[in-house]
DNA sequence: TGAACAAATGTCGAATCTGACATATCGTGA
DNA sequence: TCACGATATGTCAGATTCGACATTTGTTCA
């Protein structure tokens, strides 16, 4: 991994590796941290693509206009969960949840 | 969804719908489920391909029997953050978790 | 410029999830 | 039957994530 992104990971917040681990992130870690991006950018491109505003679908998911952003930001404290149920929330079904998943 | 299997679910302790809501569940939350056990079902199979205990998966990753066997059955604590972080341990990959999750 | 709306950032107490531990239950070979 | 290894269940204090709120930072348009 260049260190360009491992900066931008570390400035976003991301706990990247041990205290120390300067060679990058092991597979697992990296893949997580995909994974989690990869959904970040869904529920962003699907509200988008429903014209929403934040606002909107912190309404509809019972959540609150922040929260929204940090899910969007790739925030690293957004968990999984809250990114599936939103993704649910929003209409998209396993299918293109799944295949994103495989793509990322 | 049939009384049975929402009993099933609701002796797991997964909380199925509102109070007074006998209908069934959104299509929204019955998917969440459905994913999360497919996850469930994913970590106790590629645990028994390998042939370890779930004492061995538990030290692997950096956790207890106990919440590997919660884990493994489905049990509604545990988070998709847990689940996605063991399976990528043990070494089942973004491409095959997509295809679990777009399969549920 | 500056109002007005959308999005980002920081903080906080409450709720949820964690690993750990104790203990119970199951399966199975002696 | 009994012992023993594996799995399941229950609990708890500490850690993490939650929604909410306040505030800041764009962006757009009159």
């Amino acid at each position: 991994m260049p260190g360009s992104k491992r900066n931008q990971l570390e400035e976003k917040g991301w706990n990247v590796g041990d205290a120390g681990d300067f060679l990058g992130l092991s597979k697992e870690e990296e893949a997580l941290i995909e994974l989690k991006l990869a959904l970040s950018r869904e529920v962003a491109a699907t509200r988008k693509a429903s014209g929403m505003t934040q606002a909107e679908v912190a309404s509809q998911i019972g959540s609150s206009q922040s929260r929204v952003a940090k899910m969007e930001g790739g925030d690293p404290a957004v968990s999984f969960d809250l990114l599936l149920k939103t993704l649910l929330k929003l209409g998209v079904d396993k299918k293109a949840i799944g295949k994103k998943i495989a793509a990322a």
